[in-house]
RNA sequence: GGGCGGAUAGCUCAGUUGGUCAGAGCGCUGCCCUUACAAGGCAGAGGUCACAGGUUCGACCCCUGUUCCGCCUACCA
């Protein structure tokens, strides 16, 4: 074996041994409790970075554990097609090549990204490959393919029949760069420092009356269609039912009262009405019967028509068509201004809606879209959280996921994109005569007035007038977070009843970070209970965010990225998993820091160079016997080895994968390393006697069960290991008793990846012995605590005596005395309850089971050699002092300094600078020395 | 505006149902190339647990308030 361990050979070539072997594919016959995950499916886009990592890694280490426990492991992985974001890369690369998708045509557009899909889509898969998940890739789900595909239509038409789908004019969120509509938590807020314009609104038959009404978006005010007041405002309510003059418009309109609108404490207390550009006057328009008057396109820009509608000042029609919506603002303020209907401009804070995809802002706008009812949908969802059928983890979450599904508002799932599930409705030509409208050869819109057809597959015909003419199939394609929610149960096969469906639906554990909570969560669980009328999955661990040492979100524009390739590349794939696992306290983001990796590399190598160390160590005869027959120490390490396997799994149980990281850590490193190691060398002292015979046994028993242990989340270097002490012809030592059976497995073994996962024997717990051991630990450290505050090395070998009150104490130093000796560099140890010793020597209190603070004293009559050393050091620094002052005295002297040659000159600072350094070292060693010489002498 | 989370060693964070916990890793200091490992060993220093009150025999932990950070959410135009 290598000094140290390389990772990068080691990762590729067991990978591909656990493929080709089939350990990563589930058999739905076998035995064993079912445990299924599906993965999150990452976009198709995508490239691993670190929340990948973290997800992917959390899961493969559940995953692992379960299918070491014996359990009939399935872990489904797949991609998302990511509609609008797929859509926005590959309309990128056309955009370099100087085409377009409209130019393309939707067909070639998308069998272009087909193409796209085939070249790289597979780039996230072959990564999470190299971060050793163990998905059974022979089950690898695409959300577009053809079984999902069914399975979306299916879904949509049992929603449309239920009545839980319709089609309406609504305002929805638009993205004027995406030009689709976006649902509400596809928007982001921002928040920004606008202004408040407040505007004179004349009376038409008062003209020297006036209301003002404050906006912070004064170019929809050409769009107004009423202006709402509070009816118990003494200030206004007398006008309700009168009308005004729109400025810069030829209407006029009517004053209504609306208490749901009108806030009297804000602005001045008058409210503009623009149904076609605000969600609340929206809702106010369909409360006092208002117009909706659209006045920009679908790309935010002043539409002439609309303007032309809404009756806008001709020449201000002129300057504004087509411009977008900041320009219009600032020409709408210029002419209000100059018209004098500009009563004042004030700061103010407000938040603005941004795209998700691409961060455009997103201008609320009128459209006929497709929404899915969701009341009925949430109710169940949210019983199935509160009744503990489904567990969010932590539970902080539980609260965040009541209220937001307690006030939920219908999901709009239309998009107009092409990339997707186009939409299975269809419309008769005939019937539908005016509502559609055809805009090229191939494309048509549809006006909110259509009458859809929905159906699994196209219709021959339509039903109602019966024309066999090829009906219209709906231009829109589905929302990509639509089919993301079936994928519990439409990558098991459904709507086929699969074998798969009723062994592993539902699933036992979705693991995800909160930020899809309700993009995907909430939805999955919805369709869960309406399609399958059962939960989708168990339990729901929701990790945090990944970000950078800062605490900020990594991000390529920022630059703080810390790519999981580059690290699994510097440090290994297992040092990166561990470091993530680790980290993942719930409730808390990570903050990922590059040391960090590499002290977890540093792990790895540790656990590489303790087994050189066993190989080292296993020449010699080997011995069989009950651990209760075996030395204290082989017993302590047992019995230590016990609680570290209860604690992982107990940890993993309550997902606590930091908890579990850090037993592990802390067990294999300053317990199994530092102590047992060095413990074990003594007892192997003499190699051909039973105690060493007995010590290699428990040595490579406890190394190979802390593999298993540490193997979910160290999946490569404990598998590296354990084949290499096989193929050492070392037999793996008795093995623990196997929590189950791997009978009807799939597999045979031959793999650290199917033997069985550790748990604890009570019975190999031993407190008394973990004391005894405890108090060897603590003396050892108290005579190296002495040595290191004296500067004794540990080649000096020191005279110790220890005197005791307590039999059992003695008995204790005594069994242990070679051991004693060993670590802590001793010639002698005298133990005795006469033995003398200055108490002042002793350091703190030494506390035995059972024992008394002074029941110890130390005399290290070893000290007694400091006066000699002292001594010698004296004269050094005598001489050294007397050299530094010749010196300086030289180089004080200007003639000196003047008249030698430049490298004599340097050459004598150089000696001044090293009798100085050595002349502070000396010193300070010195005066340690004389602190502990009157102690000692 | 509402809600949630955080504030503990120089840094990043643990801290289980209020009573041997004030802890870990990294960093730092000193000593050591002791035949598994210098990516290492041994030892050490560092904290009024944000601030102010309160409950209690006792509070990092529970309650109230304050300050400062994050995040989510929201229609106050």
């Amino acid at each position: 074996m290598e000094k140290s361990y390389d990772p990068k050979q080691v990762e590729t070539r067991w990978y591909r041994v656990w493929s080709e072997r089939g350990y990563f594919t589930a058999s739905v016959p076998a035995e064993g409790r079912p445990y299924a995950i599906v993965i999150p499916p990452p976009n198709i886009t995508g490239s691993l970075h670190m929340g990948h990592a973290l997800n992917n890694t959390l899961q493969d280490i559940l995953i692992r554990w379960r299918r070491m426990q014996g359990m009939n492991v399935l872990w489904v992985p797949g991609t998302d097609h990511a509609g609008i974001a797929t859509q926005n890369v590959v309309e990128k690369q056309l955009l370099g090549e100087g085409t377009s998708r409209e130019q393309l045509g939707r067909e070639r557009f998308i069998k272009r990204i087909w193409e796209w899909k085939a070249q790289s889509g597979g780039t996230i898969i072959d990564q999470l490959k190299r971060l050793g998940a163990s998905c059974d890739w022979s089950r690898l789900r695409f959300t577009l393919d053809e079984g999902l595909s069914k399975a979306v239509r299916e879904v949509f038409v049992r929603l449309y029949e239920d009545g839980l789908l319709y089609r309406g004019e609504r305002l929805i969120n638009w993205c004027p760069r995406c030009l689709t509509a976006l649902s509400d938590i596809e928007v982001e807020h921002e928040d920004v420092r606008g202004k408040l314009y407040h505007i004179f609104y004349p009376l038409v038959d008062d003209p020297a009356v006036h209301i003002v009404v404050a906006t912070t978006r004064p170019e929809t005010m050409l769009g107004d269609t009423a202006v709402a007041v509070h009816p118990e405002d003494p200030r206004y309510n007398r006008l309700i039912g009168r009308t005004v003059r729109l400025p810069l418009t030829l209407r006029e309109i009517p004053i209504v009262g609306d208490p749901i609108l009108v806030n009297r404490e804000f602005g001045t207390g008058a409210v503009k009405i623009t149904p076609a550009h605000d969600f609340n006057d929206f809702e106010a328009g369909i409360r006092h019967n208002l117009a909706r008057l659209s006045i920009f396109d679908q790309h935010a820009r002043m539409d002439p028509s609309g303007m032309q509608g809404a009756q806008v000042d001709e020449a201000l029609r002129v300057r504004l068509a087509g411009k977008p919506v900041h320009e219009a603002r600032a020409i709408v303020v210029e002419a209000l201004d100059k018209g004098g209907h500009l009563a004042k401009v004030e700061d103010h804070a407000m938040a603005l809606g941004k795209c998700y995809r691409c961060k455009t802002v997103v201008e609320p706008f009128l459209s006929p879209q497709w929404f899915v009812k969701i009341k009925p949908l949430a109710e169940p969802a949210i019983k199935a959280v509160e009744e503990g059928r489904i567990r969010l983890i932590p539970e902080s979450w539980v609260n965040n996921y009541l209220g937001w599904m307690r006030d939920i508002k219908d999901w709009c799932v239309s998009r107009q994109i092409w990339w997707g599930h186009q939409i299975p409705a269809w419309y008769c030509r005939h019937c539908n005569e005016g509502a559609i409208i055809q805009t090229s050869p191939k494309s048509y819109a549809l006006s909110s007035e259509a009458k859809p057809l929905v159906a699994r597959q196209a219709p021959s015909h339509c039903p109602d007038c019966g024309h066999s003419d090829p009906l219209i199939q709906d231009p829109d394609v589905l929302d990509t977070w639509f089919s993301s929610a079936l994928w519990p149960f439409s990558t098991l096969g459904w709507p086929d009843q699969t074998p798969e469906l009723a062994r592993y639906y539902p699933t036992a554990t979705l693991v995800t970070g909160f930020d899809i909570l309700f993009f995907w969560v909430a939805r999955m669980i919805m369709m869960g209970l309406k399609v399958m009328g059962e939960v989708p999955f168990r339990e729901v661990y929701i990790h945090a965010l990944v970000r950078d040492a800062e605490g900020q979100k990594m991000s390529k524009s920022k630059g703080n990225v810390i790519d999981p390739l580059t690290m699994m590349d510097k440090y290994g794939t297992d040092a990166l998993r561990f470091t993530l696992a680790s980290m993942a306290s719930p409730g808390r983001d990570i903050k990922l820091s590059e040391e960090r990796i590499e002290g977890y590399r540093n792990f790895a190598n540790k656990l590489w160079n303790a087994a050189r160390f066993i190989l080292m160590n296993l020449e010699g005869p080997r011995a069989e016997a009950p651990v209760a027959d075996r030395s204290p120490v082989d017993q302590w390490i047992t019995s230590r080895l016990q609680k570290c396997i209860d604690e992982v799994n107990h940890s993993l149980e309550a997902y606590r994968f930091d908890e579990a990281g850090n037993a592990l850590y802390h067990f294999i490193w300053h317990e199994y390393c530092d102590w047992y190691l060095e413990l074990a060398k003594t007892a192997m002292a003499d190699k051909d006697s039973r105690e060493a015979a007995l010590t290699r046994t428990t040595l490579v028993e406890t190394f190979e069960t802390m593999l298993r242990l540490l193997h979910p989340f160290m999946p490569f270097i404990t598998e590296e290991i354990w084949q290499t002490i096989k193929q050492e012809g070392a037999p793996l030592g008795s093995a623990p008793p196997a929590p189950t059976k791997r009978e009807g497995a799939p597999h045979a073994g031959g793999s650290i990846m199917v033997a069985p996962y550790p748990t604890p024997n009570p019975a190999l717990i031993h407190d008394p012995i973990e004391g005894e051991i405890k108090a060897i630990q603590d003396l050892v450290t108290a005579v190296r605590d002495l040595r290191g505050v004296h500067g004794i090395p540990i080649s000096r070998k020191l005279s110790l005596s220890v005197r005791v009150a307590g039999v059992e104490i003695h008995r204790i130093l005594d069994t242990h005395r070679r051991t004693i000796m060993a670590l802590a560099g001793l010639s002698t140890l005298t133990v005795g309850k006469d033995v003398a010793g200055p108490a002042e020597a002793a350091t703190g209190p030494i506390l035995f089971p059972g024992g008394q603070p002074g029941d110890l004293s130390i005399d290290l009559a070893g000290l007694r050699d400091v006066a000699k050393e002292t001594s010698q050091k004296e004269k050094r620094l005598k001489e050294l002092a007397l050299r530094l002052e010749q010196t300086e005295k030289k180089l004080s002297n200007p003639d000196f300094v003047a008249k030698v040659p430049p490298e004599v000159l340097a050459k004598t600072r150089g000696q001044h600078q090293e009798f100085r350094i050595e002349y502070d070292k000396l010193s300070g060693e010195l005066r340690r020395l004389r602190e502990m010489g009157g102690g000692a002498a």
